[in-house]
RNA sequence: GGAGAGCUGGCCGAGUGGUUGAAGGCGCGCGCCUGCUAAGCGCGUAUACGGUUUGUAGCCGUAUCGAGGGUUCAAAUCCCUCGCUCUCCGCCA
């Protein structure tokens, strides 16, 4: 969520934001809704200061007995009741909509976010690794959707028929190397100094609104049905009492000190957890239809940050090289890229994406995203800190998320990094002590 | 699912109709004192919004004691609804 009072100063720079974003958040329906609220406040506690004033009155005119003075008093207090009512109602309407309008305006690019309109201009930062030449090698690699299958290791029909398509079943070395890679991922973030937790899958909708996937992009989330579904609580349309699959555990994480304030000399703090994440893909039919990328649940072991705004874009380095240093202990190749204005998220100041190899693609493919949300999460989610020696009262901190990493693309990109001629997969060295000495994976 | 208790400031905790935005304590800040440390003393210390202002200073106003509604001239205090927490019972991995 935007400062309502930054935007009404800086309302070139909101429209410039927007424009380079492609966003259609329009800055002066905004300043119309504030500017007319701003005056109903003034008449409002006008005749709120009148009311208590002569409310007070009342009491010393009780004391001194004046009867027919205390009588008209109350018939003054009574008339000044029905014009606040009349008011408030206006200003409860208006503040409805100013805050509506509001959180739905996406972050900010921060300065050194590069201008694009698309993900075609986002410029690539660094490779690492080379890809593996298979042509030198005498055969054509397979993809992970037919080699996985041939290896009995994962079963896309079968995942069918326990729920739906978009879902995947892995069996024997496929659902251990899933785990070896979930707590691989951790072990590593952890001697990074990362805390781990342990969150709920299913969060309510104040949680989804802090990171904000509510009231926006409720499409892309599963959600349980509840008794009151019928009664949709009028706050952005978004249910009471109904719960959410989480999409991925930076809600949780990020959620986890909501409504706090912490003390300056805890932060930053470095938050881990592996969470299974769940997404209706609500309007990507027809992208990565096949194998493991794009489905309905997929593990993540996710990174979240929580920092002070000085230090959040250094943190956001940090974090970036900490997805890459799983990618480079499994020897896998990547490169990153950063996001142009036009391609970043919602919630987003600043975004490194992580790409890996996937012979299956001849390309690269998104496997982390590392983001700085600047201020814009804690504001909604209530996230503060305190720093005595340095400031009075509590501002608001910075937040940090990135993937470290998609386990499930993960297992994609070793089957057909380390496939072999005879359709085997040999496993990488560091995950052979998290698979009981497995070193290849072969059809059982 | 049933019954009971509770929900107050960064934290703990008083407070059952008016001058209580809220005692006290802790924490924190500033100062004093003590030749270190600790202890002690004094002062200060909620948030949001709006107005004023060159000003993220100050001042003024409004709102906020789980949320919403009601009674009353006046509500943290009384009534209603809802949410959450805890305890006991039931059920259960």
């Amino acid at each position: 969520m935007l400062d309502a009072k930054f935007v009404r100063e800086n309302p070139e720079a909101i429209r410039a934001a927007m424009l380079s974003r492609s966003s259609s958040w329009n800055v002066d329906d905004f300043l119309l809704l504030d500017q007319q609220r701003r005056a109903l406040i003034v008449q409002l506690e006008d005749l709120q200061a009148r009311r208590n004033a002569a409310s007070k009155h009342i009491g010393d005119l009780m004391r001194e007995g004046d009867h027919a003075a205390t009588e008209a008093a109350k018939a003054e207090v009574a008339r000044l009741k029905v014009d606040i009512a009349a008011i408030d109602a206006e200003k409860v309407t208006l503040d409805r909509q100013v805050t509506d309008l509001l959180v739905t305006a996406p972050n900010l690019p921060d300065a050194s976010v590069p201008a694009g309109a698309s993900e075609d201009d986002n410029p690539e930062i660094k490779r690492w690794g080379t890809p593996r030449d298979f042509a030198a090698e005498g055969f054509a690699p397979q993809a992970h959707w037919d080699l996985g299958p041939a290896l009995g290791i994962v079963d896309f029909e079968r995942a069918v028929k326990l729920a739906e398509s978009r879902f995947v079943l892995l069996g024997g070395a496929g659902a251990a190397l899933e785990r070896a890679l979930i707590n691989f991922m951790l072990d590593v973030h952890l001697d990074a100094g990362y805390k781990e937790w342990w969150p709920p899958v299913l969060a309510n909708s104040d949680t989804l609104f802090g990171t904000g996937n509510l009231p926006k992009f409720e499409d892309d989330l599963y959600k349980t049905q509840t008794e009151s579904d019928a009664n949709t609580d009028l706050e952005g349309g978004v249910t009471a009492g109904r719960l959410y699959l989480t999409p991925t555990a930076e809600a949780t994480l990020t959620n986890i000190h909501r409504g706090e304030v912490l003390e300056a000399k805890t932060l930053p703090r470095y938050y881990t957890a592996y969470t299974p994440c769940f997404r209706e893909e609500a309007g990507s039919a027809g992208r990565d239809t096949r194998g493991m990328i794009r489905v309905h649940q997929f593990d993540k072991v996710e990174l979240v940050k929580l920092t002070t705004p000085e230090s959040s874009f250094d943190e956001l380095e940090k974090m970036t090289l900490q997805a890459e240093s799983v990618l480079e202990l499994l020897g896998l190749p990547y490169r990153r890229i950063e996001l142009c204005t036009g391609d970043l998220g919602f919630a987003a100041a600043k975004t490194n994406d992580i790409e890996v190899w996937l012979p299956s693609y001849s390309d690269y493919k998104e496997i982390s995203s590392c983001s700085n949300c600047g201020d814009f999460q804690a504001r909604r989610a209530n996230l503060k800190y305190r720093d005595p020696q340095n400031f009075k009262g509590s501002r608001f901190l910075h937040t940090l998320n990135g993937s470290g990493l998609a386990v499930g693309r993960c297992f994609a990109a070793i089957l057909e990094n380390y496939q072999n001629a005879d359709g085997t997969v040999t496993v990488p060295e560091v995950l052979r002590p998290y698979l009981r000495g497995i070193e290849i994976i072969a059809p059982e």
